[in-house]
Order: structure tokens, then sequence, then C-alpha cells
DNA sequence: CGAGTTTGTCAAGCATGCTTGACTAAAATT
DNA sequence: AATTTTAGTCAAGCATGCTTGACAAACTCG
């Protein structure tokens, strides 16, 4: 870091108005700060399952199922309306979590082409046992960053999310 | 919704135990909205830039650089310590500015080996001007949700991720 | 019953955002 | 001067998280 340069006459660049527009486009702050947040946090949130490397992990779009699973079971179908992506997209990640028994499918009785997706009661399913885990995780940062931070983070959050998504989509 | 299904004897699945890590499971709330909120705030403020279809378009990654980038630019080395990322990750993505004409590579006068990356002076950087729209989204939002919330939600962020970094990488 | 819709699935493909490995040239170290 | 380190690049590859298209079976409606 030893800037020993030169700066000959002219103070580098004064050029106010450019570095304005620049400082503008530095200044995304509370969206980055949302970025690394959310990747550190998925990150470090899955780290914490430490699941065997080699078989299918949990990947972080599978969690995003969960908070939308009723616990009467919900169709594929409403599933990917809940979550906004494609019917196959949301199979491919019940596929995955159903090959890890952490969920299941199971016709639903009230109509023969659908099936209810659901959390499965197996005894043995020790990776859900981890996702509730995660839960926890949550708790440790709010003791650690305080509980009215983390109210006002949740708070802060869920309007703005109420706000993208009163304009984006219409 | 019309659960006319069968509950014969039990009101359903009592197992308490298991609804009790269900709802854990399903209880990522903070972390559920950060993911969502991070998704459209990015996608929405992209689509503010409403950029040409064929070209290259600025993408997400592409917005992570540039509140790491010094005024009177930045080693590619530097930026890539910065993020996180490998100097690789690092190039490709100041090759697409470039390329768009919204940063450029100066050879560093301290370093025959160095270049200096920083914003384009460029005056047809039209881009540039949209990435600084991108700061009065930010503000536009703020207004929406409430100066305050918008406070309080950058105060939580940045100290989630002092949190976060505090522990992860160590 | 027959037309049309809906549910879930199979298959293929693609954009994104990285990675690792190998290499050149310039600088720093000895 | 010789060696080692550092800055940047070239090339290839990969995991993730979707997409679109086509389809069979089951349901709904006339």
């Amino acid at each position: 870091m030893a800037r020993t340069s030169k700066k000959r006459g002219k103070p580098s660049e004064p050029d106010p108005a450019f570095v304005e527009r620049l400082e503008r486009a530095k200044a995304a702050s509370v969206a980055q700060l949302l970025f690394k947040c959310a990747r550190l946090l998925n990150e470090q949130a899955l780290a914490r399952l430490d699941q065997p490397p080699g078989a299918p992990r949990i990947r972080p779009a599978h969690t995003s199922v969960f908070p939308h699973l009723d616990l009467a079971g919900t169709r594929l179908t409403e599933l990917a309306r809940r979550l906004g992506i494609s019917k196959q997209a949301v199979g491919q990640l019940v596929d995955e979590l159903e090959q890890m028994q952490v969920l299941e499918r199971v016709p639903d009785p009230s109509d023969g082409r659908a099936k209810l997706i659901r959390f499965a009661k197996h005894s043995g399913a020790s990776l859900l046992d981890g996702l509730a885990h995660l839960g926890r995780f949550e708790d440790e940062l709010g003791e650690e960053i305080g509980a009215q931070r983390m109210a006002a983070l949740h708070d802060g959050l869920g309007a703005l999310l109420a706000a993208l998504e009163g304009r984006g989509p219409s």
C-alpha cells in the first residue's frame, strides 16, 4: 500500500459531477448489505448441517420450500404458485427432499391426479432435526446482535418485501 | 382446502414433538425474508435499467463490484480479496463491465504488472447514469417503508453482517 | 360421452457465478 | 544474475437453480 506515486500539478481527478454519479453507483448500501447477509446466512446455516459430502445434500433452494408447506400437505402446483417458480422446478426440489426422507408424497384422496407433499414423519429423519436446528441458528444470531435489532430487522424486511412485491409483478 | 378426508378417531396427527420440529424447520423467518428481499430487490433494480436484450447486460454479480472500487482505481487482486472470490472471477466481471464502458483498466504507474480498475469517465456512459439511478431506487423504497425503518434495516443488516463475518470464515 | 382443462412427470437446456489449473510478465528477494 | 513471488490472463469446467416443451392420466363441464 506504499502509495509513493506521483501527483503532479492536479489533485488527481476533480470532476465533480462524475464523482457524484460514481458515489451513487457505489451507494447501493442496503441492497449490498442484503446480499451479503443473505449469502453468508445461507452458507453458514447449511454448513451447520455438516452433511455427508458425497450424498445429496440439502441446498439453499430446498429451504425455501419449507415455509410454504402446510401440515396437512400441499400440492405441487400450489407450491409452485406460492414460490413463484415452475412446477418442474418444484418437482425437482421435492424429488431430492423426498430422496433424503425429509418430505414425502402421498396421493391426494380428493383428486387422483394430485399428490400432497408434506414432511415425512419418518423417525430416522435426522435431517429434519438438523433443519430444526437451523431455527436455533437464527436465535443465536438474534442474541448476538440484540433481540431488539433482530425484531427491527424482521419488521424492516417484512415492510421491504411488501413494498417490493407491491410494485414489481403488478 | 376442502378437507373432507378421513379422520378416524384421532384428530389428524397429534404427534406433538413432530409438529414442533416441523415448525422449527419452517421458522427460518428472517432468513427467508432476507432471501426474498434480496432476490426481488436485485431483480427490480436491474429491471429498471431496461438494457438492450441482445447485448451484454449488467447482471447482479456486477453490482457487487462497485462498492469496492476506490476512486483512484483498485487492483484486480485487491478487488478479489475484498469480494472474497477468485481473481479470475473478478477478471471476468471486469471484462464485461469494461466492454460496456462502465469500468476501465489503466496500467498502474507504480507497478508494471498491475492495472488499476476504475470507473470509466467516458462521457457516453449512460449505463453508469443508469447505475446511479439505482441509488434512487433505494431512496424510493425508503420513502415507501419509512426512513426510520430503512435506517433500522441498515443498522440491523450491518450488525448481522458483522456477526456472520465474525463467526464463519474465522 | 367427448372436449377441454389440470396435475404431475420426463427430458433437455440454459444463464449465472463461480472454480481450478496452467501460464506470462513484471517485481521483489537473495 | 538467479530465484521466488506477485499481478493478471487464458481456458476449461462445474454446481446451482431455474426454464421450456411435450406428455399421460385424472378430473370437470357441456
